[in-house]
RNA sequence: GGGCCCGUAGCUCAGCCAGGUAGAGCGCCCGGCUGAUAACCGGGCGGUCGGGGGUUCAAAUCCCCCCGGGCCCA
């Protein structure tokens, strides 16, 4: 094998050195920087014919700090890219960042100390407020960048797509134009959540905190008009919606009745009755009439406060009685729901349908009663105002019972304060009316894991108009302008646009530059200002599928769309699959994306989600400072990729153990390719495909079942699967099986066909394997490739993520082989349990075992693996025998169950112990047949049953039996001197091999052995010469003893002395 | 209140889609190995497969109900 040493062999580098995974990220890391490995992957992927455009969901840059979430998901992310790439795609990999929106102003009101939005503007300034904004995010973007760079995400980092920048937001504007062309922008009244500290509508899905608060429970009497002592009864916890009340609402189908309290009578629900009373500790009361609320319809009523409010002057002309099923519940309150449209959705939408009241919200922008509540006007809505409503109810005596209740109560998610539901003026996309096409093109996406299609239409159902307005500062500015004269309304969808008509657009686009810009109107000349709102940030995500691109002042997005996949959490099915469904369909009439991959959350160790006031929070930088990041990838990606991640410091220190398996494997691998001067040129796989051993043929078909079976994983996207199959192949497969399997020829100092044929089955494997796992975990692989297979080759590429992973080749493949193996491996496990049983171990040879195999076809499988089950077995010979043959070497005995025999037969007792024993193995065979057997005790026939003894099946001392599933395997324990000897020159030689590392030692240095002490131990060292003599590479055994300068040392072995000595040539 | 996901050994999780004698790693106990070695390997112990009902010759797996956790919606 040393025919050509002007080739370069495979280096010994790697056996070399100590393994530390972190001394190899770090060299890695600048071996990337330095030669700019990224840059060249992108770019060689970037001229490739296929195209493979990868849409990043923008992580929302409010933080430095990574959730182990986030990391999970851009670590999928880049495991994807990389296999993309690796098999010749062009990928489109560009990250981003999602950048505007209240969080963000909330954290910079933080900083500047200010508590509202009047101090932004009257203390702050717009425009300093707004770079404050944009360096914060700034901040945020560069670290969170680095972090990820840091782990190895090879995306283009350099050019990531920012939601704030210019060109961004003209991309949104040209979507707004794009939804007001088809008619679908719209302002429109709308009861919403409001929060009086931020001074902004708030969507639905921002309302998801509630607070557990206190409110006043109230129930109010509504005069019936015309009736002096006759009452609706209503229950409320919000008095302050009650100056704008306008109506009142029953259930049709309840019944109602009308209760004497006194002089006064009440209308209420029936189902209620009790419990009321009873809240109000009013026991003397009388039905007096029952009907079902459909005979309340169209009563008209008296407000209590009317007088006092003048919006109430506008309302009372429709205070009456409406039938709202949807609105009423038999299970609270009385019934009789008091209705203010401008401060309910329900009340908004009923008003719309059944009353035509004007919506009034007697509340202003930051909680205070405004002018039109009269007495009100300037108290806070849940304080001061509630307090006064309650007072002037009491005097006028239109309290019938008050206590106060503890609700949840929705609050503000950035600020806790709490908040109201009010009627405002806001832009909508009317995106109910493209339900159907939006449900069409949700039909054509491809889900992964499937169910999150069907959750995914579900909300489809539900589809709803979508507000897109908000009134805040950091955020695409609404690109509405209205005529100050005539109220036209134009919309811009470009700059070019605003350049036409002479204006000059602002160097930044944002607020408050952008609020100067005013146009002409077309119609009448007048003056138009742009309204002052921004648009929900959701918008800004929804619209990357283009906007990254630069669509449509530049091209990209043509060539490109649509996008290939998108990789986010569950949370995002709502979140922004949807609102890129919906923009898709809004500016294309189409789904902009083809494939969805959902995965899990990242939960504690608990199974809690991760907050950092739970102080449960692990960060990506308290993860990477304690584990490697092939480490953590690994861990991280080896997770059921659509289920919950429970994070574990344990499963993390576990997967180590992993990696020193891998690392052991190609140090053996390096230490004696390199010894022998291996060079895979020189002795590719073809030249030795003559010589390959059943072993060699099983690890090449192994390896291309492998490689056919990841690339199914990684085409349906279960990257957990992948990362399974490749760490059990290495571990089971490779290092637990093929190196045992070819350890003996590797040791061979002799150049033998056998051993050239496993240098390069085991190069191959080994190689290809790397490959595999280089998306996975790229730091290890590419040091691994640099070290040990960029020297042996010629014509590598400079990287291992520049290079193509492998394809299956289908010759290599023979599955009847691999079961062939499966069953040898059953067999030397079976052998191994019985060893155990026998206490041999597995250093010692045996004579012979024997398998019984219980199934079909198994038979043929042993025979054909009997040389290696004799090698993996330590034992000389395999036969195949039939289950009978341990069925009759077994001896049955039995053991008199004393309790059982003393009760029925008394006195009998001692004697039928006595027979028992005598006749084991005929009573037990009768009973075993039978289940009675007959002793004859004195001449007397006494019947014992099975409940008189246990009987135990035990095997000749000789034989040890591993009885499993699929064989019986036996060892015949029978040694004669020759496997003797063997044992013993083994125990020898494993002696020497210590002795030889204790020192130090090359791995080929040759050395002299002398040997002295017991008997035995000599006899096997002078018989066995010639192996031990291999086996440590002695030139010379000598029996006697040693100079003074040879390194020696006592042993024992099987309580056998004996003196070793060895010393180097 | 609705939709979807998860619940399997002390711990972390496979197996469930296409029903056929419950698996792995860790931990624990016992043993082995020693030129891959601050490693490694084998064996053993350990499970009402969240609970209940149904379908079936056969259910962790399919169906229904309930309990607990999660995501989303109302």
């Amino acid at each position: 094998m040393r025919c050509c040493p002007s080739m370069p062999p495979v280096s010994q580098k790697l056996s070399k050195e100590k393994y530390d995974q972190w001394r190899i990220e770090e060299w890695v890391k600048s071996f990337w920087a330095e030669n700019r490995i990224y840059e060249k992957a992108r770019d060689a992927s970037r001229v490739k014919p296929r195209k493979f455009y990868f849409l990043d969901g923008p992580p929302y840059a409010s933080a430095k700090l990574i959730h182990v979430g986030t990391a999970w998901n851009k670590i999928l992310k880049d495991a994807i890219l990389r296999y993309y790439r690796m098999r010749g795609f062009n990928v489109w990999d560009q990250p981003g960042y999602d950048t505007h929106g209240l969080p963000i102003e909330v954290q910079v009101e933080k900083s500047l100390g200010i508590r509202n939005k009047k101090e932004i503007m009257d203390r702050v300034g717009v425009s300093e407020f707004i770079e404050r904004c944009k360096s914060f995010v700034r901040e945020n973007m560069e670290a969170m960048t680095r972090q990820f760079r840091e782990i190895g995400i090879f995306m283009d980092w350099e050019n990531p797509y920012i939601t704030y920048e210019n060109e961004y937001i003209e991309a949104g504007w040209w979507l707004v134009k794009k939804a007001h062309e088809r008619g679908l922008l719209y302002r429109g009244l709308r009861v919403l959540h409001w929060c009086p500290r931020c001074e902004t509508t708030l969507a639905d899905y921002e309302v998801s905190e509630y607070r557990l608060l206190e409110d006043p429970s109230v129930y109010v009497k509504f005069q019936v008009e015309g009736e002096d002592k006759t009452f609706f009864l209503v229950w409320t916890t919000t008095p302050w919606t009650l100056p704008a009340n306008a109506f009142l609402m029953v259930h049709p189908e309840i019944y109602y009745v009308k209760v004497r309290v006194g002089d006064e009578v009440l209308i209420l629900a029936e189902p209620r009755l009790e419990d009321i009373m009873g809240e109000a500790g009013i026991d003397e009361y009388e039905v007096v009439d029952r009907f079902k609320g459909s005979a309340l319809e169209g009563l008209r009523y008296k407000h209590p406060l009317e007088d006092l409010v003048p919006a109430q002057k506008e309302l009372s002309r429709f205070h009456r009685v409406v039938l709202a099923p949807e609105a009423v519940s038999a299970r609270e309150g009385t019934g009789i729901v008091h209705s203010a449209p401008g401060h309910g959705d329900i009340d908004f939408e009923i008003n719309e349908r059944l009353v035509g009241a004007p919506p009034k919200s007697l509340v202003g922008d930051n909680g205070l009663m405004t002018e039109e509540s009269g007495v009100y006007s300037g108290l806070y809505f849940r304080g001061e105002a509630n307090r006064k409503i309650m007072e002037d109810l009491e005097a006028r005596n239109a309290v019938f019972y008050k206590s106060t209740i503890k609700h949840r109560y929705p609050v503000c998610w950035r600020c806790k304060t709490p908040l109201l539901l009010r009627a405002t003026g806001q832009w909508f996309i009317a995106v109910s009316k493209l339900k159907n096409e939006m449900i069409r093109e949700a039909e054509k996406i491809e889900w992964t894991p499937s169910w999150a299609k069907s959750r995914f239409m579900n909300l489809l159902n539900n589809l709803q108009d979508w507000v897109i307005s908000r009134q805040r500062f950091w955020g695409i500015p609404l690109p509405v302008w209205v005529c100050e004269n005539c109220g036209h309304v134009r919309v811009v969808g470009s700059l070019d646009e605003l350049s036409k008509e002479g204006v000059e657009p602002p160097r930044d686009l944002h607020r408050p530059w952008i609020d100067e810009v005013t146009l002409k109107c077309d119609k009448c000349a007048g003056r138009m200002q742009r309204v002052p709102d921004v648009i929900d940030v959701w918008f800004d995500s929804g619209i990357a599928f283009y906007a990254s691109l630069g669509y449509p002042r530049r091209s990209g997005w043509e060539r490109l769309k649509p996008v290939d996949l998108i990789v986010e959490g569950h949370d995002q099915i709502r979140g922004w699959f949807f609102s890129l469904l919906r923009s898709g369909v809004i500016g294309f009439n189409e789904a902009p994306y083809r494939r969805v991959l959902v995965h899990g959350f990242a939960l504690d160790e608990l199974g809690r989600e991760m907050h950092k006031s739970l102080g449960n929070f692990v960060s990506l930088e308290d993860l990477v400072r304690r584990y490697p990041r092939d480490v953590a990838r690994m861990w991280i990606l080896g997770n059921t990729i659509w289920e919950d991640l429970r994070f574990s410091w344990r499963g993390l220190e576990q997967m180590t153990r992993f990696f020193t398996i891998l690392w052991n494997v190609y140090s053996f691998a390096s230490t004696y390719m390199g010894l022998d001067g291996f060079n895979p040129e020189v002795t590719p796989l073809e030249r030795v495909r003559e010589d390959l051993l059943p072993e060699d043929r099983w690890m090449l078909s192994r390896l291309n079942t492998l490689i056919k079976e990841y690339h199914r994983a990684f085409q349906d996207l279960r990257i957990h699967d992948a990362v399974r199959m490749v760490r059990d192949f290495m571990v089971e497969d490779l290092s637990h099986w093929y190196l045992r399997l070819v350890r003996p020829r590797v040791w061979e100092e002799r150049d033998t066909p056998e051993k050239r044929a496993a240098y390069a089955v085991l190069y191959e494997v080994l190689k290809k394997w790397l490959l595999l796992a280089s998306p996975l975990m790229p730091f290890i692989t590419e040091y691994i490739y640099q070290e040990m297979f960029r020297g042996a080759e010629k014509g590598l590429p400079e990287s291992i993520h520049l290079a193509a992973l492998p394809e299956p080749s289908e010759s290599y493949i023979d599955l009847g082989l691999e079961e062939d193996m499966k069953v040898a491996r059953r067999v030397v496990e079976g052998i191994l349990a019985a060893r155990n049983a026998a206490g041999i171990k597995l250093r010692r040879p045996v004579k012979r075992i024997l398998v019984a195999p219980r199934g079909e076809g198994l038979e043929d499988s042993v025979r054909r693996m009997s040389r290696i089950i004799s090698l993996m077995g330590n034992t000389k010979s395999v036969e195949v025998v039939g289950i009978e043959f341990f069925e009759q070497a077994r001896v049955y005995s039995v053991e008199p169950d004393m309790a059982a025999i003393g009760r029925e037969f008394k006195s009998l007792a001692p004697r039928i112990v006595e027979y028992l024993k005598a006749n084991q193995e005929s009573v037990a065979s009768d009973l075993l047949k039978s289940g009675r057997a007959v002793l004859e005790i004195d001449g007397a026939k006494i019947e014992i049953g099975s409940r008189h003894v246990r009987i135990r099946a035990e095997y000749p001392e000789w034989l040890k039996v591993a009885d499993m599933e699929d064989f019986i395997v036996g060892i015949d324990t029978r040694l004669t001197r020759q496997e003797l000897l063997e044992g013993y020159a083994r125990e020898i030689v494993r002696r020497v091999q210590a002795m030889r590392k204790e020192l130090a030692l090359p791995v080929d240095a040759s050395i002299y052995v002398w040997i002295a002490g017991d008997e035995e131990l000599l006899a096997a060292a002078r018989e066995m010469e010639g192996y031990i003599a291999r086996e440590t590479r002695a030139v010379k055994i000598s029996v006697g003893e040693p100079p003074g300068d040879a390194y020696i040392k006592e042993w024992e072995v099987d309580s056998k002395r004996v003196t070793l000595a060895i010393k180097k040539t």
